[in-house]
DNA sequence: ACTTATATTGCAATGAATTACCAATAAAAA
DNA sequence: TTTTTATTGGTAATTCATTGCAATATAAGT
């Protein structure tokens, strides 16, 4: 883990209250190091072929946590069990599942963006967030 | 149940080999006269009310049948149960789910519909089905 | 209407993801 | 180093959903 990100993970656990542990920071670098949307159980086994001690329970708890401080996103893709994705400061994005590879496409669009917001105004209402999936298959 | 509607569901479970027992009967009236947005659960209680001999193995397993033969949409608002709604012919529609009252408004733009299936186009995909959900509050 | 073949039901068991519980342990404060 | 208290791990419990199977009901055939 770098000093930097090491850094504001013990400021945000601490503001909290919270305790900077191994288990803690381990959870931390695997989101950092892996694939981009992954799920508890894959955490899990990741960070124990580390040889790093951690329990289910445990990567549940960290990445509530983190998601409840905005480091992290939970994702629901509709299959049954949540992915995480880093999130960066100022940085939105939507998603393009492919049916036929599971392969997760990120896609931003400043229209779309504008059009939801224009459309929730129309009844009255303001985004507070929003889930946005597109389930694609390739062209041909 | 109408004799329309009754008909059409007879020819629907003949053509597929099933028979239209009472507890599909009811399962299919239930979510004719309930809110727009049932869960399973709420489905199974609502019809055990009318003294209508059921289980939540049948309920399942029914609205699993009336979604397979699109006549049912199922829908994921990602707090873990799935919420069924009537599908109408030619009709399409996502939805605004207000978080402070737990309200469900349905929308259609035709233009955001446009800019999705060219968004996906860009990146070499056609779009099979999406989830459009936008987690709203009331202006003021 | 009566019989027969087989689809359907209910119940309990099972599955999958997540959460709760709580005694043992480890992190930060004193 | 001692003390205080948050955190952990392991398992049990929850929640929503699915499945296996013996008993039952439906629709077709006579």
């Amino acid at each position: 883990m770098t000093d930097k990100i090491s850094k504001i993970l013990t400021e945000i656990f601490h503001k909290e209250g919270l305790r900077l542990t191994h288990q803690r920071e381990a959870v931390w670098d695997e989101i950092n190091n892996s694939s981009a949307h992954i799920d508890a159980e894959d955490l899990y086994l990741n960070i124990k072929l580390k040889n790093i001690k951690v329990s289910r329970a445990t990567v549940y708890r960290t990445v509530d946590i983190l998601v409840k401080n905005n480091l992290l996103r939970k994702m629901d893709v509709g299959d049954g069990r949540n992915r995480y994705e880093l999130r960066k400061e100022n940085e939105h994005h939507d998603h393009m599942i492919c049916i036929e590879t599971g392969n997760i496409i990120e896609f931003f669009d400043e229209d779309l963006e504008k059009l939801q917001d224009k459309i929730a105004k129309k009844h009255g209402y303001k985004i507070v967030r929003h889930v946005h999936q597109l389930f694609v298959k390739p062209i041909r």
